[in-house]
RNA sequence: GCGGGUGUAGCUCAGUUGGUUAGAGCGCGGGUUUGUGGUACCUGAGGUCGCCGGUUCGAAGCCGGUCACUCGCCCCA
């Protein structure tokens, strides 16, 4: 096996693969257009804080899974966990909090440290949405439905399942947190290793515990909607009419929390079972205080990260645009020959193959291999004629076309 | 970070209780056809058996380590 590898879950986008991250890139970008959300991109690594403060010091992204690393001069710097942070700090920095809102897509690289399995990688590709400055409901409801139509137009909606939950305002968290807090202090002892762990770090986390003990000791738990107060109550209410206006199904799931701490409000994840263990294809929701942790003020936020990879093992990916002309020199001069005649084509938009050896059988066998809708043969016969041998590759009929004829040939709307 | 599984040709995989020159299909190259692809036939190239060490007269097969992939946990897109 090849002893040059990339570096542990990393991985090279050959054509073949790249291709079904174009297709979801490309089916995204235009959607969000549709809702007048515009491509921006923020620097692949930012100062460490920028990710530290927001996404909370103990949460495991932070805490241990972060590629950071000291430049130079000495500034601490971290590849990019996530988008949304950059994205925010980027609207900070432009001194846009004062022309909002923004309405931002984007799409790139992110890093994280973790094991590799299907699905996840150490450098993986997201893409998302952000509406910054939009604090009523409608917001959340455009997000999701963008996502959803997303999803839909790359034909994996029908695999997903929306998860929609609120973690209500800071007033209504903290209230509810405390109460779980003291709740399960009660039964500690009983609780797994890992929530006993998260019991101190993220206590919301252990709602959605894996555990069959920790969630029998959740049956009793009080419930996160008895601590929401009405303004929270409304904001969820409000978010779900919207969603219903436009028929977007979804499922109340009381369990979904996020493990990133700038979230309040809505929190969603589009959810499907055919990737194994990370189910999770597309998630997000509303992060009102994110801009003030970075020292911006107050902006409400609310958008979605996917992951590419996961969209892309989940969609049929159309191939690419085959070669349209192969073109076929059977000697030096009638390679130039061809060089000259393929190039306006080219600057047409079609697809031109010209062949790089003069040996007739190999390049029809590559003209093949490639797809290659027609081929053009010049040979002598054809030269002494001003013509060239026009083959269709389907079905094998060859006809001869005159040199000066090829372009309109080619160029006429009916091919 | 923790636990399980798997590493043999470019790909998918065989390889009998450790035994001498490690195989197949597909793909790739050459030819039948030096002006014609896809079909057919002939033929060829390609492998430090992931890597390192150990046991043994002898290791692709056993043992240890290591790396990679993979499944699950943690967490997340």
């Amino acid at each position: 096996m090849a002893k040059l590898q990339s570096p542990r879950g990393t991985t090279d986008l050959l054509p073949d693969v790249m291709n079904g991250h174009r297709h979801v890139t490309d089916t995204a970008r235009s959607a969000s257009l549709s809702f007048g959300y515009e491509e921006m991109a923020t620097p692949i690594f930012e100062f460490t804080e920028v990710f530290a403060r927001p996404l909370g010091e103990a949460s495991d992204v932070v805490s241990k899974e972060t590629y950071s690393f000291a430049d130079r001069g000495g500034d601490s710097l971290t590849l990019r966990p996530e988008g949304t942070a950059g994205a925010v700090r980027a609207l900070i920095s432009a001194g846009l909090t004062q022309t909002l809102p923004q309405k931002y897509f984007y799409a790139g690289p992110m890093f994280r440290y973790e094991r590799p399995q299907k699905g996840r990688m150490r450098q993986f590709h997201q893409i998302g949405v952000e509406l910054l400055g939009v604090s009523s409901a409608i917001g959340d409801a455009e997000v999701i439905a963008l996502g959803h139509m997303i999803l839909n137009q790359l034909g994996v909606a029908t695999d997903c399942v929306l998860h929609l939950n609120t973690l209500g305002d800071t007033a209504s968290r903290s209230a509810y947190r405390q109460a779980l807090v003291d709740y399960l202090s009660d039964h500690k002892t009983a609780l797994s290793a890992d929530s006993q762990r998260r019991l101190d770090l993220n206590p919301l986390r252990i709602l959605d515990s894996k555990d069959a003990g920790d969630q029998a000791i959740l049956v009793n738990a009080p419930d996160l909607s008895d601590y929401l107060n009405s303004l929270s109550q409304d904001h969820f209410a409000a978010t779900r009419s919207f969603l219903d206006v436009i028929k977007i199904p979804y499922h109340i799931n009381s369990r979904l929390v996020r493990g990133l701490d700038y979230y309040g409000h809505t929190t969603f994840e589009f959810i499907t079972d055919a990737l194994g263990a990370q189910g999770t294809v597309m998630a997000g929701g509303r992060y009102d205080g994110l801009a003030s942790m970075l020292g911006g003020g107050e902006v409400s936020g609310v958008g979605w990260a996917a992951g590419i990879e996961r969209l892309a093992m989940l969609s049929d990916i159309p191939p690419l645009k085959p070669v349209d002309v192969m073109m076929i020199g059977m000697s030096d001069a009638h390679m130039a020959t061809l060089f000259r005649l393929a190039m306006p084509l080219r600057d047409h938009g079609l697809r031109i193959e010209t062949a790089y050896a003069t040996n007739l059988g190999k390049q029809m066998k590559r003209a093949n291999r490639l797809r290659s809708r027609y081929v053009v043969i010049l040979g002598d016969d054809e030269a002494a004629r001003n013509v060239v041998m026009l083959r269709s590759m389907a079905d094998g009929q060859q006809s001869e076309i005159a040199i000066d004829d090829l372009a309109s040939h080619f160029m006429s709307p009916i091919v």
